[in-house]
DNA sequence: CTCTTTAATGAGAATCATACACAATCAATT
DNA sequence: AATTGATTGTGTATGATTCTCATTAAAGAG
């Protein structure tokens, strides 16, 4: 679970002169407690956190994701149209992709050994440092497909 | 080049009860004759087809991207932050995935057989009907990580 | 070709996710 | 305990995308 401590946060925020705070503590714990194969946008962490009464302001809940994106920690997806959620980023064993209906959004996470090493070996190859690599499979999920409705 | 013809794009809008407007023959179009890594935002068509004295208004844009993604005529790119970009979803021998530097957003297009294979086959394992399947690597270019500036 | 139906367009206003400005706070370091 | 500048919260601004609605014009029928 908590395969990312505060420590190393706190260890890797300093690292490069910034701070570990009480803000950024609590959203990564909030992700790391995250059940399996959820997804939080900005809005829905900042409603979750205050229904915990942990009143950490949406500017802050912005920043700290974009923030947590940029280092590699979090994974920023793009599930529906109009807005990003984000999922810890895990390392092998439980590294994801997602089939996503354009319609309905809903989303199917799956496993691929071979992707990530595409991607390591690519990114690796021009020399660029990784920091996340994701298969977004758009498709029309069954149920849409015998929707009548348009678009 | 044309993989796409005008006739062809008649018959799937028809079919559906939708109809051919020289707005979309036109937009096809452009992305037909775009050069090959490019990509446009709903912005830079519009800008594309003004200079071509083609008043094609950003709502009708906009409307018919969006059209065309859900049709899997063309792809919807995240390739920066704000806003999104496309281009024409092609077949095997021309379809390619991206390498983006979160931080300058220099993007690098790379092919790879297997991913397509993979996503075909994990869209037909769920019934989905796959309308395009694209590996996304967020890294840091060299020069970026060279670069002092934070984030 | 003409007529009818209704999808599509253009112009502008509205939305809403996200970024910004700035004074107050506080984490890190000495 | 004092210093320094990164971070926060509040309110405001931005900007990409969508919506509204009157007008236009494809598609299909006759
Ligand atoms: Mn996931
Ligand atoms: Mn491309
Ligand atoms: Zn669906
Ligand atoms: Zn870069």
């Amino acid at each position: 679970m908590a395969s990312y401590t505060t420590v190393a946060l706190k260890a890797e925020l300093n690292e490069r002169g910034w701070r570990l705070t009480p803000q950024r503590e609590t959203i990564l714990q909030v992700f790391q407690n995250l059940p399996k194969g959820n997804h939080l946008s900005a809005e829905d962490l900042y409603n979750h956190l205050s229904g915990e009464g942990e009143n950490i302001s949406l500017s802050t809940i912005y920043r700290t994701l974009k923030l947590m994106a940029r280092m590699g920690i979090l994974r920023e997806l793009e599930l529906a149209e109009g807005h990003k959620h984000y999922e810890l980023n895990q390392p092998h064993p439980h590294h994801h992709h997602h089939l996503i209906c354009v319609r309905c959004n809903k989303t199917i996470e799956f496993k691929n050994d071979t992707i990530l090493k595409t991607g390591t070996k690519t990114a690796q190859k021009e020399g660029y440092h990784l920091l996340d690599c994701q298969l977004t499979i758009h498709a029309i999920c069954p149920a849409c497909q015998r929707s009548l409705l348009p678009l």
